[in-house]
RNA sequence: UGGGGUAUAGCCAAGCGGUAAGGCACAGGACUUUGACUCCUGCAUUCGCUGGUCCGAAUCCAGCUACCCCAGCCA
């Protein structure tokens, strides 16, 4: 399936459009730029969309760009993870892949430049001198002592902290902006560090590292992005994107424009959350059917159209917004429903026996894979003459207009016989033991030769040929029900949701559900279970749900 | 209290001076050998508030209010 089929427009758009007419860009380049500190989540997949769709939307490239230039923080595990996932997404970054990291030496070579230019200078104030020095939200700031050193000086610094001089936080590099600027991200900011690291790719190499702000508008302008698609946190920063653009001098000026996050009802979407959930063992790891990763999502049976589908239904905008989990989960539903093979599972069987059928004869019925789509064609289930159904198929006392099975009532077997309950088997205890029913012979599979009409259509499984499997069910993505109120000395067992997993043991499966043990099984609300396999999915049906589950 | 943003239905969201798109959710009904799916129908006399301009305002103007972001040598 393409994900990208249709693609709706937005206000980024507009942006583009005006500036492709008023011929400020002749092209569109985006690029997704991950750090490689965790894996890629749902939130993940707005930001890769926005920037995916909008290059394919102009006919642009789209490229992966590590941003790499926080050596303590990332890693190869993620670095692998974020291409393998961007790649499941659909979104093959055809401009390329490239690393923050592989531009340190040009970056080196602008701060340079800019120190000749007399807008970067050394500064030696420590961490928290430069916090005073900085002002507040609404104190302007004072120049730092050493904000007028000689470029000569400057030089020679800049070229002792690369060279390893200096120890840790001893000097930083600093554009020369404004101290009183009302935008505080302007008051001089540091534009390089020393930390004496290694880096995952830079080895030991370096002992300077750029910041966020200096690095990343290089990066955009030497990719020849001509739009840098962020979160709205960075709207703030973007005058200092443009200084670092005009003040280096690149000629094409790549563009930063910002769009609101995703957030997703009840689920945890901070990096850094999910990371001290899989550091302290709360899931099994940044798979776990539980975590709204991509690769959680996918073990889960959520396919990337279906994600895809889901950032683009909830829209691009620059209001704040918590998008319901309902709208993902019809996502997928829409999907599956449409492409997904049905088998027949009984979460809480009670057994059926249809007492006019011979003991020792078996047939077979042919039940449709997909209703939804003749060509997935029909497998043969096979009918004895005891099965189970579902607990909640048959009510003693049913409600008014309940149409399953009820006592003297009749109801159909899926793609088999009509039965009628006579009778009900009980344990010492009261407990319901087993059902005996009698099948209407006649009429088989088909329409009742008589033409009354038998409303209920229930599932089964024929008792000798079931497979006996144990069911995990999920709920919804991982949640931290006030994820706010959460204090720094508190356990995140006490916000765990336990109750969004359910693991169901001694269901009975169809034989042609072939899997090992201890399949799992994920809920998709309204009766729907999918394989948890990277493979197909694979629909099984289930009743009510529903109601009986979510909420 | 400085600066930057954002306010349209339960949740998203279009709308850009001509009389409130669409989706999710929800509620009715039809169909149904999955109570699914599908199909109909309903769901903002009103756009954060208050004024103003205009024949006409969610759209323009003024003044409020609420929420989000910024004081890392993180990204």
């Amino acid at each position: 399936m393409e994900p990208m089929e249709e693609i709706s427009g937005n206000f980024i758009h507009d942006i583009i459009d005006a500036d492709l007419a008023a011929g400020v860009n002749d092209t569109v380049h985006t690029r997704f730029p991950p750090e490689p500190n965790g894996y890629l989540h749902i939130g993940s997949a707005k930001a890769i969309y926005i920037n995916y769709s909008t290059a394919k939307k102009y006919g642009g490239k789209f490229n992966l760009r590590y941003d790499d230039t926080n050596p303590v923080k990332e890693g190869d595990e993620f670095v692998q993870s974020i291409y393998e996932d961007l790649c499941w997404l659909g979104a093959i970054p055809d401009g390329g892949v490239f690393y923050g990291s592989d531009y340190f030496e040009q970056c080196y070579e602008f701060a340079v430049k800019l120190i000749k230019d007399g807008k970067a200078y050394v500064c030696d104030l420590s961490a928290e001198e430069m916090k005073e020095y900085r002002g507040t939200l609404t104190e302007p700031g004072r120049n730092s002592p050493y904000r007028d050193r000689s470029v000569e000086e400057n030089l020679d610094l800049f070229e002792r902290m690369k060279n390893g001089e200096f120890p840790d936080g001893a000097k930083t590099l600093r554009a020369k902006i404004d101290m009183a600027s009302p935008n505080i991200n302007m008051r001089d900011p540091a534009i390089y560090r020393i930390v004496h690291a290694y880096h995952h790719r830079q080895k030991d190499r370096w002992c300077i590292y750029p910041l966020y702000d200096y690095a990343h508008p290089i990066q955009d302008a030497l990719e020849g992005i001509t739009y840098s698609l962020c979160s709205l946190e960075f709207e703030n920063h973007r005058p200092l994107y443009e200084w670092v653009v005009d003040n280096i001098g690149f000629e094409k000026k790549p563009k930063q424009r910002e769009f609101a996050r995703l957030n997703v009802t009840y689920t945890v979407m901070s990096k850094r959350y999910l990371r001290k959930l899989v550091e302290e063992g709360l899931v099994e790891g940044w798979d776990d059917p539980r975590m709204p990763t991509l690769c959680g999502l996918r073990r889960r049976g959520y396919t990337p159209a279906s994600i895809f589908d889901f950032v683009k239904r909830a829209g691009v905008a620059k209001a704040y917004s918590i998008v319901d989990y309902e709208l993902l989960e019809h996502c997928i539903r829409e999907e599956l429903n449409a492409t997904a093979a049905r088998k027949i599972v009984i979460l809480d069987p009670i057994k059926v026996v249809i007492t006019n059928y011979p003991e020792d004869k078996v047939e077979s019925f042919p039940v449709a894979n997909n209703p939804n789509d003749p060509e997935a064609g029909t497998r043969e289930v096979p009918f004895a003459r005891e099965v189970y159904i579902d607990r909640s198929d048959f009510e003693e006392v049913p409600p008014p207009k309940y149409f399953r099975l009820k006592p003297d009532g009749e109801v159909r077997l899926m793609g088999a016989y009509i039965i009628k309950c006579n009778e009900i088997i009980k344990n010492e205890d009261g407990s319901i033991k087993e059902l005996h029913c009698t099948a209407d012979l006649e009429t088989g599979n088909g329409k009742p030769l008589d033409g009354r009409k038998v409303k209920g259509t229930i599932h089964w499984v024929a008792c000798r040929f079931a497979k006996d499997i144990q069911v995990a069910l999920y709920d919804k993505l991982f949640t931290i029900p006030n994820l706010n109120d959460m204090g720094e000395n508190e356990t995140y067992d006490d916000y765990l949701n336990r109750d969004s997993v359910k693991i169901l043991a001694g269901c009975k499966a169809e034989p042609s559900l072939t899997d090992e043990e201890n399949v799992r099984y994920q809920f998709v609300r309204t009766g729907y279970f999918i394989k948890d396999s990277k493979k197909e999915n694979t629909f099984i049906r289930i009743v009510e749900l529903k109601d009986s589950f979510t909420k």
